[in-house]
DNA sequence: TCTGGGGTCCTAGGACCC
DNA sequence: TCTGGGGTCCTAGGACCC
């Protein structure tokens, strides 16, 4: 068996954990410029706020209903995963974690009531955390997803955790749209509903040669998933990204190539900052810059520019300067750039690189370097070393409702006022 | 005025090889 | 009218996820 916790409404409910005031409100957390909602509560959902609706195009639910709006604060969110991932990790001797608000158990070997286990566990990151959590309970992942959302659906009803019995499965999978699972996107849900194919229960019952044929491998696996027989792995070791990217909006269109190539040199730093995270190096870096695709009268510019390095690399000066170079192939004098980043790609583990005959000694100078920088900026929400050319200022963007770093900044601590 | 920021895996087709 | 029969590797784009 598997189990998946799936914090509900999460960035919502951090946000709740300090404003008990919002309970039963409707609540929405913005994404970074203020942009569009990417978590809504249970409330916000009923008034028919959809994922990444753009804030203006629903402001006037949010007015009418007083919906209360919070800028994105990614350090609390990452903080309240971190503390709920420790209470994971002490009921099953493998997660998975699966994002930033899920982690599967591997409860293969284990003899217990997971029912009960499960329910358990859902309390105990309630009580530790104030995140109320879903678990579902089945023979493969895919099922537990099904499981875990049920019981998000009826939380009185299942008390934090659903499980899957054999005898229920079909049952559950009858009454379940076809959009609702996990793999069928959106290209493939209107094409199964044309042919008729509305439940996930109908969705098992094609031949295993049609999917074969019209939804290739991974078809297959979801197939076989929701028929309990295991097709995904449980990846219980974290491994390394095999691309990083960072990109930005910017608030307001950049149309100066100085300010677009300190931007961009911002990206480049933290993308080598997150490859010596993980003990790696890149061979090529993307860059690419772009005018606003939503402005449609206008003429647009998407320029994207490759850079393969001699050597493979995680200096924060190699990648910060291929990327303001790579600006000067991209830029044009008069577009308004919205958004831009880079993508570091060919990624190798930093013992797999060979060492090189020519730069050797600049490579252990850069290392050094880099290793000095980062114990400097390590454990700080903003780093104090930078390279001049991304000049001092931060990437601008609205943040216009920020709640505090509670948890992570000591100037921002929640203040308990007795009278 | 205002529209996020990340990732993964698979597949078809092209380039190249014998 | 006629044009072999295999392989491999790489890449772009598609589909999916949060």
């Amino acid at each position: 068996m598997f189990a998946l916790a799936d914090c509900n409404n999460f960035f919502v409910s951090c946000e709740r954990v300090f404003r008990p005031d919002l309970e039963g409100r409707p609540v929405i957390v913005l994404s970074r410029n203020d942009g569009c909602a990417i978590a809504r509560s249970n409330e916000a959902k009923a008034l028919g706020i959809k994922m990444g609706d753009p804030l203006f195009k629903i402001r006037h639910i949010v007015d009418r209903y007083n919906v209360a709006i919070f800028s994105s604060n990614m350090s609390l969110y990452a903080d309240f995963s971190r503390r709920i991932r420790s209470i994971l990790r002490e009921s099953a001797p493998q997660i998975e974690v699966y994002s930033i608000d899920e982690a599967f158990l591997d409860l293969r070997g284990m003899e217990c009531d997971f029912d009960a286990m499960a329910k358990a566990l859902s309390r105990r990151c309630q009580r530790l955390t104030g995140i109320p959590v879903s678990v579902g309970v089945a023979p493969t992942k895919t099922l537990a997803k099904i499981a875990a959302e049920l019981c998000k659906h009826y939380p009185k009803l299942y008390g934090g955790c659903y499980m899957h019995r054999p005898e229920d499965i079909e049952k559950v999978l009858g009454r379940l749209a076809i959009d609702e699972v996990w793999g069928i996107g959106r290209k493939h849900a209107p094409r199964l509903k044309a042919m008729g194919i509305t439940t996930a229960k109908a969705f098992t019952e094609l031949s295993e040669e049609w999917l074969r044929r019209n939804m290739g491998i991974t078809g297959l696996r979801t197939w076989r998933e929701l028929r309990g027989i295991p097709a995904i792995d449980f990846e219980h070791l974290a491994h390394s990204k095999q691309s990083i990217c960072n990109s930005r909006s910017f608030s307001s269109e950049i149309y100066s190539r100085e300010e677009l190539k300190e931007q961009v040199a911002k990206f480049a730093a933290m993308t080598a900052e997150k490859l010596r995270e993980q003990h790696s190096r890149c061979s090529s870096l993307t860059v690419f810059a772009a005018t606003n695709r939503f402005q449609d009268d206008a003429v647009q510019q998407f320029g994207n520019v490759v850079i393969p390095f001699p050597e493979p690399t995680s200096s924060t000066l190699h990648i910060v300067r291929a990327a303001r170079n790579a600006i000067d192939d991209i830029y044009a004098s008069g577009f308004g750039y919205k958004k831009a980043g880079v993508i570091a790609t060919d990624i190798v583990p930093v013992e797999g690189v060979s060492v090189s005959m020519f730069n050797n000694a600049e490579d252990q100078r850069h290392r050094r370097l880099m290793q000095a920088i980062d114990s400097i900026n390590r454990n700080d929400d903003r780093s104090r070393i930078v390279v001049a050319s991304q000049g001092l200022n931060d990437v601008k963007a609205y943040s216009r409702h920020r709640s505090p770093r509670y948890t992570t900044s000591w100037d921002e601590l929640p203040e308990v006022i007795v009278k």
